[in-house]
DNA sequence: CTGACAGAC
DNA sequence: GTCTGTCAG
């Protein structure tokens, strides 16, 4: 063989080498390395309180994890117009989220259980990058759903949700299961399976801010949307849990005491 | 959109 | 164990 032959063989394996690294390899992360480029971030001061004291930041989404529960009890993200995309996306893996220090439970939990890995943060809400939508399959952002609730009710939640960001604009939104204690748990984590699960919806309008935030039961239902709002109090006797617990005292008791139907367009 | 699952490797 | 194609609400 020629020196010539050689070089053109190595130079091919290279690139066939390269093209495979680029389109099967798929790493044990689906977060950027450089944590500068946060973006995202909401304004710290719209962040819940965190029972369990372990708030993670990914590029595109804040929780705080309770490792009791094996499960965020709360997720936090802003959701911009620009958002509203649709994508096409590959399907990623469920996988262990790496910044979880205790670890998030295993998909395999979820596995026969009977119960849907249903995402917190939608990933019908993240199509606008590959790493936004692979960001939402860390298993520290789903829950166990009833089947026909996360794929009725809680979609068509969801679906509403991305009605008014385009209609409304940017959004805040924050969701979760309402974790409590004696829940059904599943799997050889014990992941709780919520009885209820709660969404919370922020938008600042040219007089303020508006609120609106519903409580479902984890099964599906027929009955409207509108049925199922409450206010953001009721949320937090339910949950312990302080949402927008930094800002003046007076703005909470103002906002989270009240529902405003007729701000929010169904 | 929301997902599960069987079967191939 | 990991992945693809297929199927259902």
């Amino acid at each position: 063989m020629s020196r010539r032959t050689v070089y053109t063989l190595l130079l091919i394996i290279c690139i066939v080498g390269f093209w495979l690294f680029e389109n099967f390899y798929t790493p044990d992360t689906y977060s950027v390395k450089d944590k500068s480029k946060k973006e995202e971030k909401i304004d710290n001061i719209l962040y819940p309180s965190s029972t369990y004291g372990n708030i993670v930041s990914h590029e595109y989404y804040t929780f705080s994890y309770s490792e009791p529960h094996e499960q965020a009890e709360w997720v936090a993200y802003s959701l911009k117009r620009e958002h509203l995309t649709n994508d096409d996306r590959r399907r990623p893996y469920f996988i262990e989220d790496p910044e979880v220090k205790s670890k998030s439970a295993d998909w395999r939990n979820y596995r026969g259980s009977g119960y849907d890995r249903g995402h917190l943060v939608p990933a019908g809400d993240r199509r606008f990058s590959e790493q936004a939508y692979n960001e939402t399959f860390y298993t520290s952002n789903i829950s166990p759903q009833d089947r026909d609730f996360n794929a009725g009710i809680w979609n068509r939640l969801e679906q509403q949700v991305r009605y008014w960001c385009k209609k409304y604009g940017d959004l805040v939104v924050i969701t979760g299961g309402i974790l409590e204690r004696g829940l059904e748990e599943i799997g050889e984590e014990d992941v709780d399976v919520p009885r209820y699960f709660y969404k919370i919806i922020y938008r600042e309008t040219a007089d303020g801010v508006e609120i609106i935030s519903f409580v479902m039961p984890n099964q599906e239902s027929d009955l409207p949307l509108q049925d199922f709002v409450v206010t953001l109090d009721e949320i937090e006797r339910q949950t312990n849990i302080d949402f927008f617990y930094e800002q003046p005292k007076d703005w909470q008791n103002q906002l989270e005491s009240r529902v405003e139907l007729s701000n929010w367009k169904f």
